[in-house]
DNA sequence: TGTATATTTAGATAAGTATCTAAATAATGT
DNA sequence: ACATTATTTAGATACTTATCTAAATATACA
């Protein structure tokens, strides 16, 4: 898992919201760039960095690119916020 | 809740760090700044974006400035993660 | 009040990032 | 093979961010 690359791609919110619009369903590159001002070649950026985290996943489907949320990096995505905000003491183990 | 500010905020490795730090108990700046590698003034940037996204508090103890977790954004952590990661069909109400 | 210590602020610079336009790649249909 | 549509890649530019040094602020103590 890429930290790293996670945090980064989360920190911009035009990445959060494709985010937040491929949890109602896979969705093609072209349909997402056209609910955003943005160029087509802009979001294929950031499609980009979402993929080098592992935050969706992509698909050919004929001349289309289908991208869907990784569902799989949401557990590990949990397990970075908690270990940010454990409190030590409350450590058992 | 400062949505961005919180994502860019733990967007950098070494304020991540200084959360870690922090979760073994309130550190003064100093004490902090010990332990990287950068000038005293670079890690007070990091504690200012920390600061604005609610991430820490601090309270003056004579010289020193006292830099805690704030634990109370961890729930609106969580659910960010939650909300950005939650699939739309899953959801009851 | 003056000096020492702790921390932040200001201003500069270099590195990183978001966006654009134009060109390249890939699949489809004729 | 060629034209069309969908998407990505390359290269350029503007904006943002991380870091530095030097100066400013705040507290403590003599």
């Amino acid at each position: 898992m890429k930290q790293q690359a996670i945090f980064r791609a989360l920190a911009d919110p035009s990445r959060r919201r494709i985010l937040k619009l491929l949890q109602k369903g896979s969705m093609t590159a072209g349909e997402l760039a056209h609910t955003f001002d943005f160029t087509q070649a802009s979001l294929s950026h950031h499609f980009a960095v979402l993929k080098v985290a592992d935050l969706v996943c992509t698909e050919r489907r004929g001349q289309n690119i289908v991208y869907s949320l990784n569902s799989t990096v949401f557990e590990d995505m949990a397990r970075l916020v908690m270990d940010l905000f454990a409190v030590q003491e409350e450590r058992k183990k």
